[in-house]
DNA sequence: CCCGCCTTTACCGAACCCGAACACACACCG
DNA sequence: CGGTGTGTGTTCGGGTTCGGTAAAGGCGGG
């Protein structure tokens, strides 16, 4: 997002050719809207922007559980802004002028960093022929539409959002039913066990003797 | 990392005052072999050291799979040292002149970034042919995944968490079987035989004679 | 009242761990 | 140089633990 022509058409014309997909925004509003709705895999945000600020649409995005990875473009090399941007939760940042290949390698450190993190939470997951879309609930394995109950939905999409993790069911239990665990339950095992049966051929999910479960990375 | 007393100090002190404990070193080659004895949670290096410079560093450290946050100090506000930073694997740079400020803020938002990342003792660990993440509880060996059981995997993360340290049988039973264990200590030499076994040619394990065992260093 | 979902329990098969026994390597010493 | 003893490598079967599965009870909503 960023309201002069001129550095937004560099900002698209690198990124675009370095293989990513860029939208533009030129104001703060649309700029917020449009990364609630699109759920970009990052978003560089002008710091001074006409209608809304581009702290304020950080802030927001926070505010509302969104991680997704933020860079910030700024005019003044002014380390106030700086601290403030990084501390309200931002990434990175990039004071103007900058170069154009300086963005883009940004832009990359900050999806190899966040690749292992909570960020993109609501993007779509896709694991070997298991695909989970946390937006729409909605899970299919081999293309075909699989059928959850909210437990298992929960349950499948908590251990697909880290593939290859493996999570204790102490763990699930307190990411996915909520509470801490009370031992010597296997509620887990029996949830497990029903989102294998309806996804089939497909299962996913691996067993780690003695620690716990795990979709394959 | 900083060849600069002057600045070095500085370092030290905003950084200490803010609850972080500092190690110093002068030179390169120091500084590598601190940072993989020391195993800090973060390392900031100098782009311009005597000896090693601050990129070769962080290249080695990432070669041996050590994933330890780096922030690089640099006089030259180039871009082309910032690119060549960052693509090499370090997670932030600030330019001299800086702000003790700045730097704070910016190891903060590292370690708040590598926080939902792997953590701390979840970051994946090599040792010669031998890698180990302890958050997938898998291994490799020359680039071959090895199948090991809870036990056995423990066992070498044990070991491999700090490479060098001999770990005699009753410490090894306390780490790894929990203080509860009244297992007897050649149980644990039957594991390792099979740990040994598994890894192949690349058995990172080596006894020490009547003290206990050990991965090399 | 019916129905779906979550939870618990019980049982079974399989994987794993332990310990003992035996074979081997190394160091010390005669 | 060979004997001897201590420490370590390796093998193997019994016992135990752990996870898969099926079935039944509880709870709430329609």
């Amino acid at each position: 997002m960023e309201d002069e022509p001129a550095i937004a058409d560099l900002v698209r014309l690198y990124l675009t050719r370095d293989g990513f997909g860029v939208h533009l925004e030129r104001d703060g509003e649309a700029g917020l809207s449009a990364a609630r709705r699109l759920r970009p895999v990052a978003c560089v945000l002008d710091i001074a922007l006409p209608g809304l600020p581009g702290t304020e649409i950080c802030r927001r995005l926070r505010e509302a559980g969104d991680w997704t990875p933020v860079i910030f473009l700024t005019a003044r090399d002014d380390e106030v802004d700086r601290i403030v941007g990084l501390e309200l939760g931002a990434d990175d940042y990039v004071t103007k002028p900058f170069s154009p290949r300086e963005l883009v390698a940004r832009v990359r450190a900050v999806l190899r960093r966040s690749a292992g993190g909570p960020e993109g939470a609501d993007r779509p997951r896709v694991v070997g022929p298991v695909t989970l879309d946390p937006a729409r609930r909605t899970v299919t394995a081999g293309g075909a539409p699989v059928q959850l109950t909210s437990t298992e939905f929960d349950l499948l999409a908590h251990l697909m959002a880290r593939p290859g993790r493996v999570f204790t069911r102490e763990e699930l239990l307190a990411g996915v039913w909520g509470y801490a665990a009370h031992a010597g339950t296997r509620t887990v095992d029996v949830h497990v066990a029903q989102v294998r049966a309806k996804l089939g051929p497909a299962s996913v999910i691996r067993t780690h003797r003695g620690v716990g479960y795990a979709v394959d990375a």
